[in-house]
DNA sequence: CTCATACATGAACAATTACTCATATAGTCA
DNA sequence: TGACTATATGAGTAATTGTTCATGTATGAG
C-alpha cells in the first residue's frame, strides 16, 4: 500500500503523516465541492444571490441595482440556473428570478454575516 | 434617488423591486467574500485544506497525499499562506504547514458535509 | 401583420490562473 | 568548505472566465 519509492517528491516521506490521510476526499465530491465555492466567488454572482435572497426580482431590475447592463446579468443568470442555484417564471415579456438552492444559500449568509461582522470589529466601512 | 430614467437597461424599471434592495454590500465586503470563497473553489486546494484538517503536515507529505509535484503544492500553500488561511513552521528541512481559519475551515468543513451526504442519497460512490 | 420590449446567446477579447520547468534559497551533515 | 535535501519562486503557457457587442428569440400592443 505504501510505496517508499516515491517520484512525485522527495526520497523520505512520513508514513505516519500519510498514513492518517489515507481517507481522501473522492474526486466528485472534490468536484462538487469546487462547484459550488466557484459559484460564489464572483463579485456579480454574490451580488445577484445576495439580492435574490431578499426577494424575486427580473433580469432588468437585477441590472439597474447592479449597474451592470442586461447581457452581463443575464449571462450570470444563465450560469446560475444550469448549477441550479435559481429557477425563473415568465410573466409576459418579464422573467422573474428566485434562489433556488437552501444549501448553498445558506454557505452565502454565513460568509456574509462573518464578512460584516470582521467589516465591523476592523472599523471599516461595511 | 430613484431615477426612472436609466441608460443600463430597459426604461421602465419596477420601482417597489429596487426599493426593497437598497441595502447593498459594499464594495470591500463582497471582495472579502468572492477572495475566500475563490480559495476554495480550486480541487487541490480543497484537499490540501481537508488533509490540514486532519493534521498538520510538510509539503513533501502533502505532495505525495495529492499525487502532484512539490512546485505545484508549494504554490498553492504560498497562496493560501498569503490569504492567511495556512501557517508554516520550519524544523530543519521541512516546513510544516497547518490551517489557521476556523472560519473558511468550517465553510470548507459544512460544504464537504453536504456534498458527501447528497452522494450518499444519490446513490453516488462517495 | 408590424413594431417595441425584455430577455437570451454566440463570438471575441482581455484578464486571471494552475501548472511545469528551471533555478534559487535555506538548512543538515560530512 | 561542499554536497545533499526540502522548500520557494520566477517565467512561461494552456485553459478558463467575465464582460462587451451584435444579434436572435419570444411575448405583447396596436
Amino acid at each position: 500500500m505504501l510505496d517508499t519509492n516515491h517520484e512525485t517528491c522527495c526520497n523520505v516521506v512520513h508514513e505516519d503523516a500519510v498514513n492518517d490521510c489515507v481517507e481522501q476526499l473522492s474526486d466528485s465530491v472534490v468536484e462538487r465541492l469546487s462547484e459550488t465555492f466557484k459559484v460564489l466567488a464572483d463579485p456579480t454572482r454574490i451580488r445577484i444571490l445576495y439580492n435574490l435572497s431578499k426577494r424575486e426580482l427580473c433580469v432588468c431590475d437585477l441590472a439597474e441595482i447592479l449597474g451592470m447592463t442586461q447581457s452581463a446579468v443575464s449571462h450570470q443568470l444563465r450560469y446560475l440556473k444550469a448549477l441550479r442555484l435559481v429557477k425563473s417564471r415568465r410573466e409576459g415579456n418579464t422573467v422573474y428570478y428566485r434562489h433556488d438552492d437552501a444549501h448553498t444559500m445558506g454557505l452565502l449568509q454565513m460568509a456574509i454575516d462573518h464578512a460584516t461582522h470582521i467589516g465591523a470589529e476592523r472599523g471599516n466601512i461595511e
